[in-house]
DNA sequence: TTAATTTGTTAGAAGCATCTAACATTTTAA
DNA sequence: TTAAAATGTTAGATGCTTCTAACAAATTAA
């Protein structure tokens, strides 16, 4: 395990990395909100430290050591995250801050027990999939909303971005887990969405909202 | 809210100026494995941040400020034990190192759920008492084991040590929280103490051990 | 295809918490 | 009451993570 830094690292990466995976410099320091040279120093540790593979100028990828590390870190927020809401009753919109900082605890005696008094659940409450002890995600062929064409009905499966700004604005549209959306116009242009739930309510969706949501056929 | 390493300094002077109010910088060396000018350095800031008063040479005390944040991280310290034993189920000796990292979470939403959980509980797993919000603390009249005469006897309310090994000691030797003990013979000469338990069995436990065990008459 | 823009790197400094080595003060014991 | 021992301080260095300023490479647009 490296340094609480170190953690935050990998797991930016292994987030910004998902789609391509690749992450830029740039990217890396924007989410973390650190400056270009910051970023670039970290690279060069851990790159000597085998959890990136990194060369100047070219993406940053994690090594299956690196990844290794990501999933144990995802695995400890998103069970963290569901054990709030679920044994403590905390709303989903507001236990992402409290994860951020219990991801960071090294016990194997705190997360095992976790994981049993959940029941080894596979989703976190935003739908997420939890790793499983050796790193193994449950496996799902879920898309993007804004993959998906038009006059297709899908299900609301998870949202990849757990920030209480992002959740109160999906809460405002009146969407939640679980629920059935069909997809009625995608407009070329900007890529936003027109969605109908079933209460026949059309609400618009930024791609960038879009992106972030994701359904199952 | 000071840094990690603050907090840990802010709280290792509470405890070990418990009994004379002063601590030196020589013992706060030695409980935070740091060397003495460690020790001194964050003396210097705290005491510019007024956590603490401080002159070279002299004991280091806590301010009204310091003790205040001394008390909120206690009470998070002793709210992560008793939440880790009774909702979760770990054994008491277990618990302290995890306690150790949840005492560092920010979040109020987070420990008084907790809080509320645990019923507002007044003493944690070991006996210590768990201030309340406003960092009062439950008041009783409690003794160390150490001072209490020959042919009385008296019932265990607390330990003031909760690390592994010492309450393994204690697990081995039989001792446990609300027993009562008949203190048979004091040692004057080494200040070791010779208890009888309600099984009629003889133990005999050295000073250092009897002066981490709180009891009343 | 050159110039402008964007993106990334290097060099050097700063704050934090720590250390070792050298020195100072206080306490204890001869 | 002086010498020895114990305790505390200062100075200066190190590793970590961050920064600004200056420079270099890659991409994009004229």
């Amino acid at each position: 395990m490296g340094s609480l830094t170190e953690e935050n690292y990998i797991k930016s990466i292994y987030a910004l990395s998902q789609a391509t995976g690749e992450v830029f410099v740039s990217e890396l320091a924007k989410k973390l909100a650190v400056k270009l040279p910051s970023v670039n120093s970290m690279m060069k540790k851990l790159g000597a430290k085998k959890m990136v593979s990194y060369a100047p100028y070219k993406g940053i990828r994690l090594t299956e050591k690196g990844k290794k590390e990501a999933l144990s870190i995802i695995r400890k927020h998103r069970l963290a995250e569901l054990f709030l809401v679920k044994i403590m009753e905390l709303g989903w919109e507001e236990v992402h801050d409290i994860a951020e900082q219990l991801e960071h605890v090294d016990s194997n005696r705190f997360y095992n027990r976790i994981d049993e008094m959940l029941n080894y659940p596979k989703v976190d409450p935003h739908g997420e999939p939890i790793p499983d002890i050796n790193g193994k995600i449950f496996n799902d062929k879920r898309i993007p909303l804004s993959g998906v064409n038009e006059g297709v009905t899908v299900r609301i499966l998870a949202v990849s971005d757990d920030k209480k700004s992002f959740l109160d604005h999906l809460n405002s549209k009146g969407l939640f887990i679980g629920e059935k959306v069909l997809v009625k116009r995608k407009e070329v242009y900007d890529g936003s969405v027109v969605l109908t739930n079933k209460s026949k309510t059309d609400l618009m969706l930024t791609h960038q909202v879009a992106e972030r949501i994701w359904v199952e056929v």
